[in-house]
DNA sequence: CCGATACAGGCATATTCACGCAATAACAAG
DNA sequence: CTTGTTATTGCGTGAATATGCCTGTATCGG
């Protein structure tokens, strides 16, 4: 915890902002400067080096993240649910040092990274760039799918990637759809991406589903595969076990995550 | 504990210092100088040394780690000075509506994709995963280049990459780099990025360098190209004028760009 | 339009800093 | 034991930095 006992180095403040500012998605100069029991014209003057270096960007009253990217990020952190986050902890843990993996795009796959041990010795192969800047900081090497960026999903796609994808073996896939159902399968809302998906899903020895609660016996316009081609299905125990028991009978293993309260 | 009986030797104190920086995550000067019952001058020359020893990073009044060991803040620090904005900032500017150009990698480039405009109809080729998430929201297409990620500057290195570059033609390139200089010309501190550096100027019409003023006479152990092969060299009027005459003469635009105060 | 708030810039003060100098201590060689 | 060399330290100085307050201006919300 952050004593207000000792002074604050100036540089450890600016640290402390952009933290504020990741964690809430905004930074207001007038209780900052309260919490930090220093004058505003201090804090404003911080903001606005910080702004000057690019680092955030500086509005009336305080600041936002410097970009939309960085914005989106932070937003979406805060709307990714504890399922998500316990969900991207559980698949982190299945990886093996060694192993070579494919990890998806989407929020839950961030978590996944974000999850993941610093030290594992592991391949992880994405065609997310949000998912290879997490794994920064991380021993694991990392192989980015290369192609052109879907924006909506932040993934690539087209024949690069699905060409790229087709030259690699992989233990595991860790999938991300927007739809799951027995009779349906696996589905997701553009047809690249489930090429991309399908792909994957192909090159892997097995498939691991990341499947947050929401996800369950919905359906979106585009089959990637049959639930039959799914080896685990990772969700919550909010899930009832009748609703999973289809899935066991296609074959599918599937390891429901106590979500931290 | 520590009794402050016997005077201790320098590098033992030095050893204190980075012991304390790790319980705490920060040293300061002054109080440090009274628990040892040493000058600040002395603590302020042992911070000095072991900062030019990369084992912690010198702030006002004290000490930070060096490393992102605390904060996960990664990209974030990589000094992110008011020159690179700006020169991103001309940098975007520069790119056309219907052009193809590659963006390299490192802090400017970064930069350079904040500051484009978000309506622009343009396609950047990228192979740093971090220029691509700065551009999720902008209309610009996005083509990502894939390879094996090279951690330390976060971006695609490798065969992979390489062929994928030469796959492409572009309009322009926009390069970072760690040494420019007349003669020994454009530099940067690994082989396997210096290879892809040099594909890229291959697939480009012309090169433009983004050369923040303390990478200019500087020298790295890799060449990438000559400094002919440079089209335009974007500084900042810190630059005097005589310094640049060299590049001129090489047959290199140079634009300089006003840093706002 | 107006009051309230937030803002940038200037100024004053208190630290903090780097550099040079000198005193001292540690050490090696003769 | 003496002497020259080097490393370490403290002090003085002027410069740089950090902070708070003040003032006039800009921006926000009605």
């Amino acid at each position: 915890m952050h004593t207000l006992g000792d002074a604050m180095l100036t540089e450890q403040r600016k640290q402390h902002i952009l933290e504020v500012l990741r964690r809430d998605g905004r930074v207001v100069a007038k209780p900052l400067a309260m919490s930090l029991a220093l004058s505003e014209d201090t804090i404003r003057r911080d903001l606005r080096e910080l702004a000057r270096e690019g680092l955030l960007q500086r509005v009336h009253g305080g600041a936002l993240p410097a970009s939309r990217a960085m914005g989106n990020l932070s937003v979406r952190r805060s709307v990714s649910t504890a399922e998500k986050v316990a969900i991207g902890r559980a698949a982190a843990a299945m990886i093996r040092p060694g192993q070579v993996v494919f990890v998806d795009g989407g929020t839950t796959a961030v978590q996944l990274a974000r999850a993941l041990d610093p030290r594992l010795g592991a391949t992880i192969v994405t065609h997310s760039p949000s998912v290879a800047v997490e794994l920064i900081d991380h021993a694991a090497e990392v192989i980015l799918i290369g192609g052109r960026l879907f924006k909506h999903s932040m993934v690539t796609v087209g024949a690069a990637a699905l060409e790229a994808i087709g030259r690699i073996r992989a233990d595991a896939y860790f999938m991300g759809v927007t739809g799951i159902h027995p009779e349906i399968g696996l589905t997701t809302g553009d047809a690249e991406e489930a090429a991309i998906k399908r792909a994957m899903v192909a090159a892997a020895a097995e498939t691991i589903v990341l499947g947050s609660p929401e996800k369950l016996g919905a359906a979106s316009p585009f089959l990637v595969v049959p639930a039959s081609e799914m080896a685990v299905l990772l969700t919550t125990d909010a899930v009832p076990l009748e609703q999973l028991a289809a899935y066991e009978r296609l074959g599918a293993a599937v390891v429901q995550v106590r979500v931290a309260s």
